[in-house]
DNA sequence: ATAATAAAAGACTAAAATGTCTTTTATTAT
DNA sequence: ATAATAAAAGACATTTTAGTCTTTTATTAT
């Protein structure tokens, strides 16, 4: 596994897809697009959605017409709110090591080397908002797909 | 889930263990000392360390006076041998997104800051030895305890 | 109002990670 | 040689993660 859960991995790549198809125009898209569009097992991604939905991480409506979306609000939020909702915090607090008490007292032998790179992680998700790929996402520079 | 699995996280802090408890006297370890050293389910830790024994990176014997030890060439190997050797390659050159072919080319959203933040664990487990801590183990200033 | 649409909800299955227990094999002290 | 010791091997059990399928609820166009 990667830094992040599967679970996790396909929210953020959904979250992505969903900011750049319906960023200034008010459409929706649906799951079945969002699904082909980041490769992913459709009815796994729904439950993900529904998830992020309850959270107010995207924002839905049902029945024709309907789908998924992102209003502006969303669109500001930072990655790490996607995150921390699917994963938790424990890759932005959490031991490499499996220690309880991660402490400057009584640190393990990583200690330092770990913090930076956890704090250069914690760096990434919290600068980056969900909406800032967008153009590069619509002009085909960036990808999403496997 | 941190960065490693739990498999890799007793396997590095196992080794650790062992690395510190044997290095220079000819003495070995055994398993239950181990478990109790590094706060790990004893038959699990059992399991890693026979795995470790077979691809070579921990030594051990049998019988009275036996248990697990480290000889001079594994002292010097490099951390990541051990977490390639558990938990693969991925973490060095895998995905954060669980895209198949990252490329500068056809690049995720994250592409540059995920190099980045690679990059940074790929030289630390390369530059750390397994035998580099022994000295601030054995006096205490370091932990291998939840 | 009704039918079509699309997400929400919930029950279910499959696979992988984590953890336990029992038996076997190698080593060594006597 | 024998008995004691300690790891190796392998069969299980449990939990978590990943993935599927069916039914229900909300929305909208007609
Ligand atoms: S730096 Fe070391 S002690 Fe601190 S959380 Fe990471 S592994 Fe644990
Ligand atoms: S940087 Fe982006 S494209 Fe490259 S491996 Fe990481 S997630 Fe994939």
């Amino acid at each position: 596994m990667g830094i992040f859960s599967k679970t996790c991995e396909y929210a953020i790549r959904s979250v992505f897809f969903i900011a750049h198809r319906t960023a200034g125009q008010s459409g929706r898209v649906g799951i079945k697009e969002i699904a082909l569009g980041i490769d992913s097992p459709e009815p796994f991604l729904a439950k993900i959605l529904q998830d992020l939905s309850r959270r107010g991480i995207v924002q839905s409506t049902k029945g024709p017409n309907g789908g998924f979306y992102l209003d502006s609000a969303s669109l500001e939020r930072p990655l790490s709110d996607i995150v921390a909702a699917v994963d938790g915090n424990d890759i932005f607090y959490g031991c490499g090591l499996g220690l309880k008490q991660c402490s400057e007292i009584n640190p393990c032998p990583l200690h330092n080397e770990f913090k930076d790179i956890r704090n250069k992680i914690h760096l990434m998700l919290h600068e980056t908002k969900i909406g800032e790929f967008n153009a590069e996402l619509m002009n085909g520079m960036l990808s999403l797909k496997k």
